[in-house]
DNA sequence: AAGCCGGGGGC
DNA sequence: GCCCCAGGCTT
């Protein structure tokens, strides 16, 4: 016996114990979601293995991430470093450049981080158990379920973005699916679904299904495995759940980015290594305040870099984050003999090779236009 | 408990 | 436009 197969916990509120009975049995939502999965199940590169660095990988980037756009990143990124110990030799640069239009940076750096206490504190075998994979640096306890179930096949949960909605259906979970409250009743659901019995197909079946079947807007109940026994349907709220949260209104930030050129080179500066688009290459900004025009906005900093040459006004570039609205004037500056670029912070880049730098959307963007612009005038 | 962290795709 | 996505970390 390798597991403890006691029952976990039910959660509890305000004292006051949950019923720990389910409305159908466990085994039946399994062996429902194993027999669909063989029938439906999608085939995709990191399911081609059962290499738990592949897993891991493909676990990371998919965070908040989806399939499409994920796998090829997937493909190159293995080309570059194909095992654990090539990945914790690499520069954290150049982890950064694979990791460059995937958002959400932070990955990249706990992925290379991780690599390297694995390969410094252990063996250098990959981690297999749940505790120890949880100490890494970017692997919460989903991450370390998807990784235990589908790389070595032992009873984990997962709660992804996926079984998440597939429970909250299933169970018709009508509050705040972001609360703690909600946090407590889905985790004690997805242990108590998770089989001892392959336990990767049921972990791969139950992400499949809430992709493929059980969608955010427009689930498909009819070819949906679990549809007689799910509470959601039952109560006709299928299409209702999960509960919307509230909309928030995202501020527009206004900003001028400069496209500063010496001859055939292009002044770039990294971004701080954490933080927002920690890592990333980008021309130097200038906040513009509301109403104001962006060369005027770029006067002091023209001043301090000790730039006469007249701004340009190139085009705009609107790009948008999760949580605000970026309007990016795009300037440029041409020097001649008069200036010294020497003493600027950042690095000079021929305009051929910035585009393979790893610079960030709206900066691509507003390189993209530049070049655009300045091919027109040829 | 709440905020932070990107970019893309579906509709 | 709006919504969400194979979440985790920080405060």
């Amino acid at each position: 016996m390798a597991r403890d197969t006691t029952k976990p916990a039910a959660p509890t509120s305000g004292g006051e114990a949950f019923s720990s009975s389910l409305p159908f049995a466990p085994e039946d939502v399994s062996r429902r979601l194993l027999f669909w999965y063989g029938e439906r199940g999608r085939d995709l590169p990191w399911r081609r293995t059962r290499d738990p660095y592949r897993i891991w990988l493909s676990e990371i980037m998919l965070q908040q991430t989806t399939v499409a756009a994920v796998v090829p990143y997937y493909e190159r990124f293995l080309q570059h470093f194909p095992s654990l110990q090539i990945l914790a030799e690499a520069s954290l640069d150049d982890v950064i450049q694979l990791w460059a239009g995937l958002g959400y940076y932070s990955r990249a750096r706990n992925l290379h981080q991780a690599a390297r206490q694995i390969v410094r504190d252990g063996d250098g075998s990959f981690p297999d158990q749940l505790e120890d994979l949880m100490a890494l640096p970017g692997i919460g306890r989903s991450t370390a379920g998807a990784i235990m179930s589908i790389a070595y096949d032992r009873p984990a949960p997962i709660l992804d973005g996926n079984v998440r909605r597939v429970l909250i259906r299933l169970f018709a979970w009508q509050e705040d699916p972001r609360s703690s409250r909600a946090e407590k009743h889905l985790w004690y659901w997805a242990e108590r679904l998770t089989p001892d019995a392959q336990p990767h197909g049921y972990a791969q079946a139950i992400m499949d299904l809430g992709a493929t079947v059980c969608l955010p807007r427009n689930p498909d109940c009819r070819r949906c495995p679990l549809s007689d026994l799910c509470r959601a349907r039952q109560l006709g709220l299928s299409a209702a759940l999960p509960v919307k949260r509230p909309k928030k209104t995202v501020p527009v930030r206004c900003q001028a980015a400069v496209l500063v050129s010496a001859g055939d080179k292009l002044l770039v500066m990294q971004r701080p290594p954490a933080g927002l688009l920690g890592g990333l290459w980008e021309f130097p900004v200038v906040d513009v305040p509301d109403e104001q025009p962006p060369e005027q906005a770029l006067l002091p900093w023209l001043e301090q870099a000790r730039f006469q040459q007249k701004v340009e006004f190139v085009g705009e570039i609107r790009h948008i984050y999760s949580h605000f609205r970026l309007k990016l004037a795009v300037c440029a500056v041409s020097l001649t003999g008069d200036n010294t670029p020497d003493g600027l912070p950042g690095e000079w880049c021929s305009a051929e090779d910035a585009p393979a730098l790893p610079l960030h959307g709206a900066h691509l963007k507003a390189l993209h236009l530049y070049r655009q612009r300045q091919h027109a005038d040829d």
